[in-house]
DNA sequence: GTCTATATCCGGATAGAC
DNA sequence: GTCTATCCGGATATAGAC
C-alpha cells in the first residue's frame, strides 16, 4: 500500500504529453512540493518548471490555488481511505500500528517531507477557510483510526498502554507528526529514536522483533 | 517566567511612539505573526499595519527579512536559555517539565500559535539558510534540556519512564509539538487530552495532584 | 488542453527628504 | 529613525490564439 500512499511525480519527461493525465501528474508534483515547503512555501511556477507545461495549464485545471489545495487534501484523504481498508485486513493491532509508523519513514525517505496533518497544523491560519474545513475532515478521520486500533490492541492484548484510548491516541498522532518535523531539522536519526522508544513503550515483547526488523 | 517566555505587543498605539524601542516592539510583533502564521504567511507590511509606522522602517531595524527572521530565533534561544536558568531553580524534575508543559498552555492560549521549533521544522525546506542554521541551535538546547531534565527525574525516582533518556526526550518534544498543532486544528481539547496522558504516563502519583490543578 | 501574452497585485528592498 | 516615493521581481490569474 506504500507507494499507494506517497506517490510522486518522478522527474516528469517534458517532452511527450500526449494528452496524458496532466491533473493528477499536477496534483502528484504539488503535493511534494507542498510537504516539503508548504502551502505558502511553493507556486505554480515551481510546478510548470518541473512538468515543463506552462503556468497556464495549470489555471486550466485547477482555476485558484485553493482550488488545488483543497484538491491536495482530498485526494490525500481518499488515499488514506483506501489505505485503512487495506490495513484493517491485518489482524493484530499492533502491526496496524507499525505499517502506520511505516508511512512516517517514508515520508522521512521522499525528500524528507512532513506529514499533511502537519503542515496543516503549522500554517493553518494562513491557508483558505476550505482547506481548513477538509484539514479538519483528515485530522479526524486519523484520529478515529487511531482510536479504533487502539482498543482492538488492548482488548487482544497486543499493544499496551495505560488510560483512555483518546488521549492515547492524541500522543500518537502527534509523536509522529512532530517527529518528522525534529528529524529534518535535527536529522533523521530523531525520527528512529522516537520509533524505538514508541515501540518499547507500545510493542511489549513485540517491541524486540521491531528492532531487529529495523 | 512565562511573561518573558511569551511576550506580545497588545495593540501598539500608533500614536505617541517617542524614540521607543521600536525594534524590539518589530520583534514582538514579528514573532506573534511567525508562530501563527508561518515564516511566509507574513510580510513587513503585516508588521507595519499592526505597529502604526511604515515599510521602511521595518527595513531600517532589520535590511532583510532573512535579517528579521533570524534576530526571531536567536532572541528566543536567548529567552530560552534564561527559562532553563530559571526552571533550573526547581528541585523536582517532574515539576520541571510540567513548567514546560505550561508554555504549550500558553502558546495555545495565546492567539492558537504553534511552537517555534513545530513553525521551523515544518518550513526547514522554504526558509534562508542562517535560519536553518538557528533552528538547529534551537532544537539542540530544547534537547539537551529534556535529556537532562529525565536524567534527573529517574534519579529522584519522581518521572516513570522505559528505555533512555535521549529517545525520550524525542518523544516528549515531539509529542508537545506535533499537539499543539492539532489542537488549533482540531480543537484546544487535544491538547489537553495530550497533556493529561503524558502526565499519566511520567508524573505516576503526582498525575493526580496535576489533574486537579487543571 | 496547452500555448503566448498580459494584467494586476503584492512583497521585499532602496533612495533620498525630513 | 521615520517618512514618501519608487523599483523590481514574483505570484495569481485571465484573454485569446492554436
Amino acid at each position: 500500500m506504500l507507494p499507494a500512499m506517497l506517490k510522486s511525480i518522478t522527474s516528469a519527461d517534458a517532452t511527450r504529453r500526449r494528452g496524458r493525465d496532466t491533473r493528477e501528474e499536477i496534483l502528484s508534483c504539488a503535493e511534494a512540493l507542498w510537504q516539503g515547503r508548504g502551502y505558502n512555501g511553493f507556486s505554480y511556477h515551481h510546478i510548470a518548471i518541473q512538468l515543463g507545461i506552462r503556468n497556464a495549464a495549470i489555471h486550466y485545471h485547477f482555476p485558484s490555488k485553493e482550488n488545488l489545495g483543497v484538491a491536495l487534501i482530498q485526494r490525500y484523504r481518499a488515499r488514506f481511505a483506501e489505505w485503512f481498508v487495506e490495513v484493517r485486513k491485518i489482524e493484530l493491532a499492533w502491526q496496524r500500528l507499525h505499517r502506520y509508523f511505516d508511512l512516517y519513514l517514508d515520508y522521512l525517505n521522499a525528500e524528507c517531507r512532513v506529514c499533511p496533518s502537519g503542515i496543516l497544523g503549522a500554517e493553518f491560519q494562513a491557508i483558505p477557510e476550505e482547506m481548513r474545513a477538509e484539514a479538519k475532515l483528515l485530522m479526524g478521520e486519523i484520529y478515529d483510526w487511531l482510536i479504533e486500533t487502539l482498543n482492538l490492541g488492548r482488548q487482544q492484548g497486543s499493544l499496551k498502554f495505560i488510560g483512555n484510548a483518546e488521549d492515547k491516541a492524541v500522543e500518537i498522532g502527534a509523536s509522529l507528526q512532530g517527529g518528522l518535523q525534529i528529524a529534518r531539522v535535527a536529522g533523521a536519526e530523531r525520527l528512529h529514536q522516537l520509533l524505538a522508544q514508541m515501540s518499547l513503550e507500545l510493542f511489549g515483547e513485540n517491541a524486540a522483533a521491531v528492532a531487529q526488523a529495523a
